[in-house]
RNA sequence: GGGCCGUUAGCUUAGUUGGUAGAGCAGGGGACUCUUAAUCCCAAGGUCGUUGGUUCGAAUCCAACACGGCCCA
């Protein structure tokens, strides 16, 4: 197919050949201009010049073409950098024929920089009287259009490069996601925490109940795993000593997408010996206040939900958090077909079936009382079966010391006083390999290298897992994780 | 996996009871030395998501498929 018919018609063919001219007359493409002023500092420092004035300063800027407006002798080109945008007051008095004329075969989109005096417009607008200019790089294809910009979602994910060059509310929400992250680290790394990067690709995956992608190692000649949590391998150094360490980084679930799951996603996994899980409640809630407060604060909205992150926030039981929306108390109902029966005595007939006990509790929390859970809040103590690396609680072993936040109805963390006894952990791997053989797909695999690893001995630690893009969604006010993750999985 | 909605020019979109598509911006030609959605004049740009079907005739009605969105699982 002709490349000019598929993108834009006679635009590309007419551009090229503008191109061709260009190259003809000298460097398309040059490979710098330097020295350069950004063009958001030059907004603040001439804020005080009086309409009609000329500061008389010299300053050089460079950016992509965003406007032209021709007036004969008169033309008016905006620039946008990653700063901001200036226009261009180009005189053909002040240029001369040539220069002025080649101005004229400047497209939108195109790069350009030029030298000048910052002056005021009459109209009062900041303007570099341009002396000399050069074209820097040449756009080939249209831009978006530019009153209504790009609106339509599919090609703002598929080609967010065109998102962010006309969508300064999507260039924001990148910007706010690097504060966030680099808050985060900042927080972490001031008690004492040390980064660490263990394994993407696993021979054995685990950390969490989930299916992985497979890949194979041609010289290895075997299939690995890309892992769909560190917790493994990161209590594997809390068994070597470091006491605190966190890794940030990407995660894989083969599981389907929606507006709060992504295929790989970015996963903030933290472990500090010597604590319980009330004391990694206490830093969660430090610090998702203290990322809000790097972007915003403490007040946010998102999905049209009013939400106060201020610390500390309510915990609840997860036995509590049921028994106040639902009136069925887990704590009194042990077996699962007396569980199943209550469900269908109240009439929820949005809870699915589950098969045992510990599935069935996770599943009519997960249909009656999350959605419910807005504000910021804690739940606690969960069923032993959904948690195969949590210490049961020393009152009921039948659940476990854990917490899952929760905001706007996501789960946002998920934490344990983590398991360090290695029988207990047998045991526990043991049953998830029974769960796998009843036909649980999600249900974890026996790994008897990280057994031996906790043989060694592993020090009481407080685990933590943490979904950052479901933060900055939250913080930034994305209402779907597409809108956090630069290139998010699409079908096609 | 299920339900609903959507897909028309590069972008943003209109399109009547079914009669072979209109516009704005961008792009082309021209005028213009303070514009900023610049303005004015002229010309051009479309396999209406794909494939079938109904019909004398389909952007429009029907079916399947593709992709996207929202909701549910």
């Amino acid at each position: 197919m002709d490349e000019s018919s598929e993108h834009g018609g006679d635009v590309f063919a007419e551009r090229r050949a503008k191109l061709a001219a260009w190259r003809d007359a000298g460097d398309a493409y040059p490979t710098q201009y330097q020295p350069r002023d950004e063009i958001g500092p030059l907004h603040d420092a001439y804020s005080g010049l009086e309409a009609g004035g000329d500061s008389g300063d010299v300053r050089r800027i460079a950016g992509r073409v965003m406007a032209r407006r021709e007036h004969g002798k008169l033309t008016f080109v905006v620039l946008k950098d990653a700063s901001g945008e200036l226009q261009l007051f180009a005189q053909l008095d002040a240029l001369g024929e040539a220069r002025y004329a080649a101005l004229e075969h400047v497209d939108l989109g195109d790069f350009v920089g030029a030298e000048g005096t910052v002056m005021r417009t009459r109209r009062g607008e900041l303007s570099l009287r341009v002396a000399s200019w050069q074209l820097l790089a040449k756009s080939l294809r249209p831009m978006p259009e530019k009153f209504h910009g790009l609106t339509d979602v599919e090609t703002r994910y598929r080609r967010r490069y065109l998102d962010l060059m006309v969508n300064d509310d999507s260039r924001e929400v990148f910007v706010k996601r690097a504060r966030i992250v680099r808050a985060i680290r900042e927080f972490l790394d001031r008690r004492g925490f040390v980064e660490v990067e263990t394994p993407v690709l696993q021979p054995l995956y685990g950390g969490a109940l989930a299916r992985p992608f497979i890949t194979h190692h041609n010289e290895l000649e075997r299939d690995l795993y890309l892992r769909i949590a560190t917790e493994l391998y990161l209590k594997r150094c809390i068994i070597g000593g470091l006491d605190r360490v966190y890794e940030m980084g990407k995660d894989f679930r083969n599981e389907g997408v929606s507006f709060k799951h992504n295929p790989e996603f970015t996963m903030l996994e933290t472990y500090e010996a010597y604590v319980d899980y009330n004391h990694v409640m206490d830093m969660v809630e430090q610090m998702i206040a203290e990322a809000a407060r790097a972007v915003g604060d403490l007040q946010v909205t998102f999905r049209d939900h009013d939400i106060d992150l201020t610390p500390p926030w309510p915990r609840l039981t997860m036995r509590k958090a049921i028994e106040n929306e639902t009136g069925i108390d887990i704590g009194e109902i042990r077996d699962v077909p007396a569980l199943h029966a209550a469900i269908k005595d109240h009439g929820f007939d949005g809870v699915a079936p589950a098969p045992t006990w510990g599935l069935q509790v996770d599943e009519l929390f997960s249909a009656m009382v999350e959605p419910k859970l807005i504000q910021p809040v804690f739940i606690t103590e969960h069923p032993l079966e959904t948690s195969p690396f949590a210490k049961k609680t020393p009152h009921d072993p039948r659940f476990v010391e854990r917490f899952e936040g929760f905001i706007a109805g996501m789960e946002l963390s998920n934490a344990f006083s983590e398991l360090n006894d290695p029988e207990d952990q047998r045991e526990r791997f043991v049953q998830q390999m029974q769960d796998l053989a009843d036909g649980d797909e999600t249900a974890h695999r026996l790994d008897e290298d990280f057994l031996e690893a906790m043989e060694h001995g592993m020090p009481p630690t407080g685990g933590m897992g943490m979904g950052i893009d479901r933060i900055v969604m939250i913080l930034t006010g994305a209402p779907s994780i597409r809108d956090v993750v630069l290139f998010p999985a699409l079908r096609g």
